[in-house]
DNA sequence: AATGAATGAGGCTTCATTCAT
DNA sequence: CATGAATGAAGCCTCATTCAT
């Protein structure tokens, strides 16, 4: 189902009807016609708009996470090279929402659904953070409390938490909009912690 | 019109929900349950959906206006203060915007409304600018080509042409988004140009 | 209630909305406004829509009928005055009707609330035929087959009868539109046979 | 999309429902009920209310017209072929407004959507006229003051523009309501001059 | 694999009508 | 008397979704 090239057609035509429209304001008769396909043939692909956006924020995701390495490891130091993996991250995460102007209660509708499928993307950047961390700690850089892997976990899993936060605030005080900048400087600050240089630590 | 208290009721409900939703996802329905009324009640108060947006935005743009004279002032060098006055209201413009998630579509069909009901609005912002001016160029901070009010109401207008060419130009290459940076950037060019220390000047 | 000035002021401004607009298309604020009073007190003069158009309708064909009475007098000959009458009667049902826009259903729907508050007018209208009658069979134009009340009674009655059928057959083959034109020729071939001049009767 | 036969039965419930209520008492519920079709499909097979009515007068003038054609060539003489044509087609736009009790704002803003489908068979209507001259000026009866196409096309157009012309009236005046006998005068008036009997030129 | 066709739900708007003051 | 205020019902229209073919 994966390498579908009727798939990747419609994930296309939705990347770019979701950018310039929006979530809400984009039809599936915009994305068909994009895609060169009736609105109905949508259903055959996907089981409904929902799961077309997920899948295209999810492709868009992993593009952008492999550029992302690349970038990471272009970073001088090995624990430069973590932090702006991880913020960059959340930093991404804001940018898609703004792009496609989720509301915040699409986003908290569409959320548990992301996490569903984000499984597997999920392993393969935690594998990579690991390696990062294993290889600075080889080198001396700073260094772990733990296993690499362990690690890796945590910070993963502390960096989406902070973005879920954002949105869970977002609901409760609207008015002010999403706001990804604290989650930002809250990433930066427990990676600062976890990457204390070795020789400044007590 | 102004005073009632109802119609106060109406505007506080429509600018939660409009900060909540967006301009297209929040239905009358939305604004008339939070606000206690039948959704055809608010047709006694408002023409239609649009008039409720702008009298929101009207609204809080006062709000904004009048603490952006506090801030203003509150900046050391009269320079500064104009500078900080024009950019300053760009950069709320594209802040509403992206609040209440505006399509170019509808920012498109709203701005001719909005610049029918602005024009008092606007008297008394170029009324304040053209104070700042004046007591700048009284204190020899810089030297302007003109009276005060003729510059403050050229300032103003490049101000607003500047944020409406950008939403002209969003209409052309909608997929670009809506970007305000450069009419920030292009007023502070023409401010500092005006606004020139005296000793500077050719 | 009859002689009320704001009553008339009502009918006044309703008889111009519905005469411009049509029935369906006068709305109560049409009225109210033209009447210079709020769309609720409309409410104090009279139960609601329809009993303003009924209260409008009644009201200007009395008047009409005033100059029918004058109008039948002017033609010579006691028959000729009396057929007159009794077509012209018709006639003006149509052109009401056609005036007012009043679409089959709406007709069907307002007739019985007409009936209701003809009552008085009728006897005067009969009353005056009766009249008619009496005078040209004293007069030897023709020769009655009862009381003059009765058969001016029985022409009355067998006049709305032929209207009434026009609007009865429109609602079965509406496409026809509704057609006076045989309501008027079946009028006029009963009135012959009553007024058949004495001497060529069998 | 002409021989559908789903919008030929949307077409035929419209037209039942134009001529039994009128223009804006047909509702699309109206309409879809009889089509046995629900509201919402209706929009599958015409853009809105208004293209329906377009379709649906289109496709009876259609109708009208060929009925139109055979009618005038029984008229004996040329001139008097052309006279009935020219005329008939207004009486037809006043008995299509009666019946469908079109108001005056409705009619003018449906008429610029009517001129854009009429194209065609416009076209048709005038080649027909340009026959009916072209036969009475090769036998004699009348003498034209150009080519038969010239002034089939001006008499066509002098036919439009005076059944347009009470519109316009009636836009002004619209209590007096829309009378297309001046416009039918008219017609016959120039059609006179142009069919004017050879021998009676000057 | 694809789509023509259909629809229910929901959004905006108008209007006759009601009611408290 | 008069009206400001409120509302239910109904109308037009859009769109995600379904289904038979």
């Amino acid at each position: 189902m994966k390498d579908n090239p009727k798939r990747e057609l419609i994930l296309q035509a939705g990347s770019e009807c979701f950018a310039r429209f929006g979530y809400d304001k984009t039809t599936l008769d915009d994305i068909g016609k994009r895609a060169g396909l009736n609105k109905a043939s949508l259903y055959y692909y996907f089981k409904n708009k929902e799961e077309i956006f997920i899948a295209v924020v999810l492709a868009e995701t992993e593009a952008f996470i492999a550029d992302l390495r690349l970038k990471a490891l272009s970073h001088g130091k090995p624990a430069e090279q973590v932090r702006f993996f991880l913020t960059e991250r959340i930093r991404r995460y804001s940018e898609v929402i703004h792009l496609t102007r989720l509301s915040v209660e699409n986003l908290q509708k569409l959320e548990p659904l992301f996490d569903e499928v984000y499984r597997e993307t999920k392993a393969s950047e935690v594998s990579f953070l690991s390696d990062l961390l294993a290889a600075g700690s080889a080198s001396g850089a700073f260094q772990l409390p733990g296993q690499p892997e362990t690690v890796a976990e945590r910070l993963f899993q502390l960096s989406d938490a902070l973005k879920h936060d954002c949105v869970r605030a977002a609901g409760r005080f609207p008015s002010a909009g999403m706001d990804f900048s604290s989650a930002i400087a809250g990433m930066d600050f427990w990676a600062n912690i976890i990457l204390k240089p070795t020789d400044l630590k007590d």
